[in-house]
RNA sequence: GCCGCUUUAGCUCAGCUGGUAGAGCAACCGCUUCGUAAGCGGUAGGUCGUCUGUUCGAAUCAGACAAGCGGCACCA
């Protein structure tokens, strides 16, 4: 005699068992067609599961979270199954939901093209018009290895074998296609309607480069067209805000050929990188930061030492001289600041010393990893290493959380989270040291009072680590932050500090990096605001122009007057239509323009507008100085240019 | 590094099955002096990523290499 609760409080009671089907159905037939699954007592499973029991339940349909999932993931069965219908020899392997879609994973002969793939979701709508029913049947686990290993598909017998012996294997059914599963699926492949292959692509069977390489398909499925549409139309939106594109466009850098990873930056985009260094010089200076430099090319004797050229050799740029020594191009601060912290001896009363560096460090990336300026082989960190007692531990880590958080806010990122990374089955440092250095970053996490996840053992062998995400415009997330606790080299390269009672101790070592990259934030900023960098960054804040030549006299004093101001202002005073050169000025994402005619002429004025198209009216120079200043100084959020 | 794709003018791209290249925008030169996202006309610009091969002949076919793009792996 099941009661079934359903979401809203209301009580139905079948004298029977009941199928989620049959709920849906007794409350009406329109709901029981758009019926997906449902939501058992907090477990979403097929509509045609049984309830026999009393029970909560919802009836999940395409408008539910979970729904779409049911839809991406049984979409993955519906491309298995056209690629096994079109491609009886491909192996099929897995294919999970991923974010805005699914893949597939398959072993074939070749690798699937462009052409195949609109085959294949031809294909697809095919039998999702055909609208087959999707059976699930069970079988013992052997049997189903044997059943698979017959059908000649032995990655999903290897999948399967390596369940527990004990568990049910799920298998789920539609047509001639049958697909091991944990479920749950849509009731019929006419649920499938707003679908699209994406790409092919290459990946390692299990995610291991040691293992065969697998054709893997990607895809995208919604509940219906339109969202499918507007997905598509996101994507072209990101596009758009590519930073390689931008910078282009903006003419801020370039690369080429002969430099792969690494960055040729042109006056405007060198004038941004510019900033980001004089702005986080300031606000570290103030937080007690000391700027330092070292070497970016040392014996490799350094590097052995530190334990860097064995753990990360392959990842070295070396280079011999003509007297046959070897050097290493840092691909690390730390070793550099180590060494600076070791001259003289060191008393617990100079502690903390904090060293800062705009490091340009070298990496030899594996050359698929690169990726425009988010991943390169040469680039700048702002690093520094805080060198402390471990009584330092957390003072330390909350203040560095709290700068961070604060900078973030100066870029406009307000949404920011925290990973926290506790210790790794391998690692040095005694535990009781290790209890410190946890404790002390979960409260400087606690701190923050932002939302922090827990990486179960991912932290670095010689420390725990905190990583600083942030959360973009078009709801991306980047990691940029870290703050790390070193339990390891400061004793590995030597050195120490003169405690209270006169004895050597190993000081504990805190590497923080807010940025990050420059280059890889620089990039994040450019993708965040779209190239519309705000006007406290822009390489250009304001151009001047007149309306025809009659006031380029005029235009000139105003340019020369706001650059006298320490504005960063061009004029424009080209034989063009002001039209023109708006369009021109506002693809380059200057902030203000600022036109002069006779009218602003005989009267003293300018006419501004902005890169976003608002009017702002006519007014004084020293009303727009005025406004620009106090935007300049709030860095955007006391006045905004729209 | 692995899989696939791509590489033609500054940019975006066209160039069918081999007969030594074309457009739009940008640039340059004129004309136009014009009120908030493209005024008109003209000129110039490329050893078709590099190397090797096939061929009477290669941007086009083949191979190697390089770089880039999309994934995978990597990100100490």
């Amino acid at each position: 005699m099941p009661v079934i609760t359903l979401p809203d409080g209301s009580k139905r009671t079948f004298d029977h068992s009941v199928t989620v089907h049959e709920v849906a159905s007794s409350i009406g037939a329109g709901l029981a067609r758009a019926a997906l699954a449902g939501r058992v007592n907090g477990k979403v499973v097929d509509t045609s599961s049984v309830i026999d029991g009393d029970a909560e339940l919802a009836i999940i349909t395409d408008k539910d979270p979970d729904g779409l999932d049911v839809i991406r993931h049984s979409t993955a069965h519906l491309l298995a199954q056209a690629v096994k219908q079109l491609y009886p020899e491909a192996q099929v392997t897995i294919g999970p939901v991923i974010e805005d879609g699914f893949y597939y994973d398959f072993s074939y002969s070749r690798p699937f093209t462009p052409e195949d793939l609109a085959q294949i979701e031809q294909r697809m709508a095919e039998i999702s018009k055909a609208d087959l029913p999707v059976k699930r049947r069970e079988l013992p686990r052997d049997e189903a290895v044997q059943h698979f290993l017959g059908m000649g598909e032995k990655y999903k017998a290897e999948i399967i074998a390596s369940i527990p012996a004990g568990e049910p294997i799920g298998l789920y059914g539609q047509g001639d296609f049958e697909d091991l599963c944990r479920g749950p699926h849509v009731p019929s492949t006419g649920k499938l309607k707003a679908f699209k292959l994406m790409k092919v692509a290459g990946a390692y069977w299990r995610g291991d480069h040691r293992n065969e390489m697998l054709q893997r398909i990607y895809g995208t499925a919604w509940a219906n067209d339109k969202e499918l549409k507007e997905y598509l139309h996101r994507l072209e939106e990101a596009e758009k805000r590519d930073h390689r594109k931008i910078g282009r466009e903006l003419d801020l850098f370039h690369m080429q050929e002969e430099a792969p990873g690494a960055v040729f930056w042109h006056p405007k985009g060198w004038s941004v990188f510019q900033r980001l260094i004089s702005y986080m010089r300031e606000v570290q200076a103030k937080a007690g930061f000391e700027e330092v430099n070292a070497p970016e090319i040392m014996d490799v004797s350094l590097w052995q030492q530190s334990g860097h050229l064995e753990k990360f050799g392959e990842n070295m740029f070396l280079t011999r001289t003509p007297d046959e020594r070897l050097y290493a191009i840092k691909p690390m601060n730390c070793p550099g600041h180590v060494q600076i912290f070791k001259q003289g001896i060191r008393s617990y009363r100079d502690l903390p010393l904090r060293f800062a560096e705009f490091g340009k460090v070298h990496r030899y990336e594996p050359s698929g990893a690169l990726h425009g300026l988010m991943r390169v082989r040469a680039f700048t960190q702002d690093d520094a290493h805080l060198f402390i007692t471990p009584d330092q531990i957390t003072e330390e880590s909350v203040k560095v959380t709290q700068l961070i958080l604060d900078i973030y806010r100066d870029f406009g990122f307000d949404d920011v989270r925290i990973k926290f990374s506790d210790r790794p089955p391998q690692r040095v440092g005694a535990d009781a040291v290790w209890d410190q250095a946890e404790a002390a970053l979960k409260a400087a996490a606690v701190a923050a009072g932002i939302e922090f996840t827990l990486n179960k053992g991912e932290g670095a062998f010689y420390g725990p680590k905190l990583e600083f995400v942030l959360r973009d415009a078009i709801g991306r997330d980047w990691q940029c932050g870290t703050l790390q606790v070193d339990l390891n080299m400061p004793g590995r390269l030597g050195a120490h500090y003169i405690d209270e009672a006169g004895q050597k101790q190993t000081p504990v070592m805190l590497h923080r990096a807010i940025f990050g990259s420059l280059e890889r934030f620089f990039a994040i900023l450019l993708e965040h605001h779209a190239g519309r960098l705000p006007a406290w960054l822009a390489p250009v804040q304001a151009v001047v122009m007149g309306i025809t030549d009659r006031q380029s006299a005029y235009v000139e004093s105003v340019a020369e007057g706001l650059k006298n101001q320490g504005f960063r202002v061009t004029s424009d005073l080209r034989n063009e239509k002001v039209g023109f050169k708006i369009r021109e000025h506002t693809l380059q994402r200057v902030p203000y323009l600022l036109v002069a005619g006779d009218k602003e002429v005989a009267a003293n004025l300018v006419s501004v507008r902005t890169r976003n198209g608002k009017d702002l009216g006519t007014m004084q120079l020293a009303t727009f100085v005025e406004r620009l200043r106090i935007e300049l100084d709030s860095r955007g959020r006391a006045v905004g240019e729209d």
